[in-house]
DNA sequence: TTTATAGTTTTAGAATTATGGAACTAAATG
DNA sequence: CATTTAGTTCCATAATTCTAAAACTATAAA
């Protein structure tokens, strides 16, 4: 990743609306939600919501599949995961975790 | 952390300029760099680099100490700390470690 | 106490980003 | 085929953010 890979990555998720859905992705998993669900739960107009979610997939942060007429988004790890590393690259020696909070126990991974 | 703190947080690091300060900041450690070498060695203009520098101050992502008349900047860790445990609350049982790729050797920590 | 240096604040214009109605495309259903 | 549903694109406006010259503040040095 360069630096402007992650100034788009970190332009899409800072605004409020993009952010809350980056986090509802993250908890929905593999699942992900449709652009109509996230509007509705969301608040936002259809119009704006797409807006918002073609943002975020042209940064690499989420990724969308469609169905018949609906269009699941769902969290692109990798994204995030480069964004990180990025971040802390020249940090701890390259490793960030060593700045994370870790506890050691039970380390079964989600990938 | 909430949301907002961590929008303005995202949005302090998304931008050019910022975001090499930030990673700038982040090599020179505990040392830190002043204003106008900041402004120098990125080659921008004095009171944009001034500007830039009061938003990455304002979100939280480094802080600032003046001595005599140069103003030193730091990294403030905790910033990057709480924004990365923010975006990946609820994933990985929110122990984000977990995604990211960790090799087990050596686990001296800089902090 | 003048002068130089480091840095910030003010300010106004430029550039970018966000918003949502209206019109559109695509798939499913009657 | 007509209609409904899901979603996007277009477009004009609004809002925010960026830029850097000019003026200012604070400290140090002559």
């Amino acid at each position: 990743m360069e630096l402007n890979d992650a100034v788009s990555a970190l332009g899409s998720l800072a605004q409020p609306a993009r952010l809350k859905v980056f986090r509802l992705l993250v908890k929905t998993g593999v699942e992900g939600m449709c652009a109509g669900e996230l509007s509705r739960q969301l608040d936002v107009p259809k119009p704006t919501m797409s807006f918002h979610l073609k943002e975020l997939t042209n940064a690499g942060m989420i990724s969308a599949e469609r169905d018949g007429r609906t269009i699941t988004y769902t969290i692109r790890k990798e994204g995030i995961q480069q964004l990180m590393t990025f971040l802390t690259e020249d940090c701890c020696q390259g490793r960030p975790e060593l700045c994370l909070p870790v506890s050691d126990d039970e380390k079964q991974c989600c990938n």
